[in-house]
DNA sequence: TATAAAGGTTCCTGTAATGGGAAGGTCAAG
DNA sequence: CTTGACCTTCCCATTACAGGAACCTTTATA
């Protein structure tokens, strides 16, 4: 299987193939006489881990880790769920600071007149002109 | 004003104030004899708006655009609301994604034992082997 | 068979928004 | 006058890719 169907067959770009083998996260495949990269099954298999793992919002580090943990028999899981766990954590992180955004921008939103009017209340917050962010209860 | 008041005073780090000034964000201020760049008060609120925008996750090339909309005294609020809504609602599709995420994730390292056996269902999904999102109710 | 299209190869560039640091000029205090 | 804190420009690194140039190989077609 050279690259295009091992693509096809994992859903990773041969591009983003080529990256993961020169970053070291998967092990360079054989070679064909014309020098053409020939992947097995299992490289597949192993790429559409990878896949799984970048859809799930891993780093590719955390993936290398991962995959090495899923390569190693003798792991246990009590690792992976480590790994799992403190990447919850940074994901709800993410979440709390753009759910603090969005409610922002709606109340300014829910503010702003929207109109042919120049008063903005979105601006005026941008420019600390207004109290945006009661620190008191409303 | 130089660089590192400016700085201190608009919460902008001084590597940042010369980068926003050579992507064109912001203009470049006058400069001392000893060609030290010299800012006003006003450039320092300048840098403060660009900063709060970009706490609220607005890209540079957005801040740009309410930048230009702020300094137009004749601007209408509803082209800065347009802009706020749509960030709203790509802030909006993140937080869904990134949530997405969190609950598979919660899903796996629920099942997962935690232990030292090498039994491992996050490992089991992210190769493909299980079932992890059931496609029907439940 | 000649050729063209569709694949493969490496290598370089660019992206967004910074952080780090080197090499060197300037300013204020001791 | 030296020291140290500041400033200047310029280059490199980051993350996870995408695009493209230049060139080689395989396959399909006229």
């Amino acid at each position: 299987m050279n690259i295009g169907e091992a693509s096809t067959a994992s859903g990773v770009s041969a591009k983003m193939i080529r990256y993961y083998e020169s970053i070291g996260l998967i092990r360079a495949p054989q070679r064909s006489g014309s020098n053409y990269r020939v992947y097995s099954i299992d490289e597949v298999h192993t790429l559409r881990f990878v896949k799984r793992a970048r859809n799930l919002g891993f780093s590719v580090d955390e993936t290398a880790t991962l995959l090495g943990l899923w390569q190693d028999k003798a792991r246990a899981s009590g690792e992976v769920k480590d790994i799992a766990t403190s990447h919850i954590a940074a994901l709800e992180t993410k979440i709390a600071e753009l759910q603090g955004m969005v409610k922002t921008l709606k109340h300014l939103a829910h503010c702003c007149g929207g109109d042919h009017r120049p008063d903005c209340p979105i601006l005026d917050d941008l420019a600390g002109l207004s109290p945006p962010e009661p620190r008191k209860g409303h």
